[in-house]
RNA sequence: GCACUCGUAGCUCAGCUGGAUAGAGUACUCGGCUACGAACCGAGCGGUCGCAGGUUCGAAUCCUGCCGAGUGCGCCA
């Protein structure tokens, strides 16, 4: 169902046979307001203007060329040349009997590789991970559902020098006699532990040093003690993942480490080619194409002046494994909006150097920060950071308080499983539903939220659905036909068919938000055909109480559908 | 200094390949449960789209300048 690309191609037809320049596109939109019609073409202004002709005069004759035969009731030209279209109920209903969301053709599927989440293991997941990690898992399930094949990467991060510092702790603590498994029990409070050793004790700060050398250089001892560090902290990641329903596994795990052996001779290749070159003791890339307006190139360091290796030498390397191994045509990040210069360093670099394909697309899907109320960059009131755990517990309780009151007839275990899907369902919308690349704020009444224009309102209508199919005691098959008379049902309809396009579009630049807004108005409107429409009343006629019910149907297939792409369950009861 | 991002209703946000009267949620004020779930629906209130120019039939949207906020920029990741 693409109602959109169907009418573009219809009047680009209708254009061309004008002989019109091949270059002017109907453009065309949803109407802003009913009385415009359900799609309007904007084309024939720009083009009159091409040709220098009037443009209504123009507009109606586009009107009278373009065959819209049962698709639209009604074709107007109004204002200064826009095209009305006022689509038929039988175009509608034909549209709403074809599947709601099929894969793209074979030629067009793609390797996607998805790098998202991407923690560093030396402390528990916070708030500020959770937008890499649902925006990540959200467009995964888009792309599956598309038909593409997705590689998920969680470049985790085991390897930066504050692992010294940490096996020093480790490495202490044990000596005085403290069980692994206890010292790690709290890996916040661990790493704060470390910290201040190492920011008050010179001895304990040279030790760690020491650590990261011998880790890297591979010592037996260090690399044991290190892996329980990692193990407790994977898994404790991957509880949050199994929590919040992201679909990361151990498996997707590939983390800094894995890079440590392919990174010397990486930077010999680059020496060689002259990409990277000495400068200060360290090797730098100089990146012209990245100069500021004074024309001084930009500048990543890839190796340090004493050695040892960056975020960025690693990157690179991922960069070339995820192009060559992984096979990918795609590549994108959801790292956050700070990484900006830095991955368009890393994408240049590694584009001259050769390590990726001309026709592999590298994106950085960035993201905002995360802001507190006064707009200044998120703390709590001690200066640290909110645990993840914290708040989907938070968000699980609250959501337990609000099914007990509201549902009285639900057994503790159905309580159990609705407040968990209400509860992670309305953080993930919360996140998903604002623009992406914009800064947000962190409030816990906004982000736990269960009225108005949240989660928790797309499953309530998807519960009343269920609830109206409990009740109506009737067989309804997709086959059912449907007949669209009333306003609120055309209303619903139009909607409904655009569903494929929207996820189409999220798909191209990564915004789930467009998803978020279209599954509201979905709903909404839902909830305005269901007040204007009865079902199950006595008196309603057979063949309309089945045509709604499946219309119904249409809706409860693509909230769930849609929902589920953004990583949120529904429910029969809530 | 240089670079990137962002200023829309009291608050949180949509709208930005230029289109008709700038939309939601929330808060506040009313109204609606003996038809299918009131976690809902309807109505009202609320806006110099940061400011000033420019481009044109038309600008929240594109361009320039300014003001304001955030982020980043050679040895952390």
């Amino acid at each position: 169902m693409k109602p959109k690309a169907f009418l573009t191609e219809k009047f680009s037809v209708a254009m061309t046979a004008l002989g019109l320049p091949a270059d002017c596109s109907p453009t065309i939109a949803l109407s802003s307001r009913p009385e415009f019609g359900d799609y309007q073409a904007n084309g024939a202004m720009r083009a009159a203007k091409r040709i220098g002709s009037n443009p209504r005069e123009l507009a109606e004759s586009i009107i009278n060329k373009v065959d819209l035969e049962g698709i639209a009731d009604r074709l107007e030209v109004a204002g200064p040349g826009f095209i009305n279209i006022h689509l038929s109920s039988s175009y509608l209903s034909s549209e709403l009997s074809k599947p709601i969301i099929s894969e793209v053709p074979e030629e067009l599927r793609k390797r996607i590789v998805i790098d998202h989440s991407s923690p560093n293991l030396a402390k528990e997941m916070h708030v500020g991970h959770l937008r890499s990690t649902i925006l990540g898992d959200c467009l995964v399930r888009i792309f599956e559902i598309l038909g593409h094949t997705v590689i998920r990467q969680n470049h985790m991060g085991d390897w930066g020098t504050q692992f010294g510092m940490l096996i020093a702790e480790l490495e202490q603590q044990i000596e005085t006699g403290k069980q692994i498994e206890l010292a790690l029990n709290d890996l916040e409070h661990f790493y704060q532990q470390a910290k201040n050793h190492f920011d008050k004790d010179e001895k304990f700060a040279e030790l760690a040093r020491q650590y990261v050398v011998k880790l890297q250089s591979g010592d037996r001892h260090c690399k044991s003690l290190w892996e329980k560090f990692i193990n407790v902290s994977i898994s404790h990641n991957q509880e949050i993942y199994k929590k919040l329903n992201v679909g990361l596994k151990e498996e997707h795990i590939k983390p800094e480490s894995s890079y440590n052996d392919v990174l010397e001779p990486l930077v010999a290749y680059l020496l060689e080619k002259e990409i990277a070159i000495d400068s200060d003791g360290a090797k730098v890339i100089f990146l012209p194409e990245l100069a500021d307006k004074n024309g001084k190139p930009s500048p990543m360091i890839i190796e340090k002046s004493g050695g040892g290796y960056l975020y960025s030498t690693t990157d690179l390397a991922a960069l070339k494994y995820r192009a060559n191994e992984l096979a990918a045509d795609r590549i994108l990040y959801f790292i956050d909006a700070r990484q900006s210069l830095h991955m368009k360093q890393v994408f240049t670099a590694g584009r001259k150097a050769g390590l990726v394909k001309s026709g592999t697309s590298l994106e950085h899907h960035a993201f905002g920060m995360m802001m507190d109320d006064s707009g200044r960059p998120f703390k709590t009131r001690t200066g640290g950071t909110v645990k993840l755990n914290d708040l989907l517990n938070e968000a699980t309780d609250r959501a337990k308080s609000i099914v007990d009151e509201k549902n009285k007839d639900l057994t503790l275990q159905e309580i159990k499983n609705i407040s968990w899907k209400v509860g992670i369902g309305a953080i993930k919308y919360a996140d998903l539903s604002i623009t992406r690349t914009h800064d947000y704020v962190f409030n816990w009444n906004s982000m736990l939220s269960f009225d108005g224009n949240t989660a928790p309102y797309l499953q309530y209508a998807y519960t009343r659905i269920q609830s109206i199919f409990r009740r109506s005691q009737r067989e309804i098959e997709r086959s059912t036909k449907i007949s669209l008379t009333e306003d609120a049902e055309k209303a619903l309809a139009l909607i409904i068919i655009q569903f494929e396009e929207i996820v189409s579009q999220v798909a191209i630049d990564c915004y789930p938000h467009i998803l978020c807004s279209y599954l509201y108005e979905l709903a909404s409107s839902f909830m305005h055909f269901y007040e204007t429409c009865p079902i199950l009343k006595s008196d309603i006629d057979i063949p309309i109480k089945d045509s709604r019910l499946r219309l119904c149907l249409s809706v409860a297939d693509t909230l769930h559908i849609g929902l589920d792409l953004l990583g949120i369950d529904v429910m029969e009861k809530m």
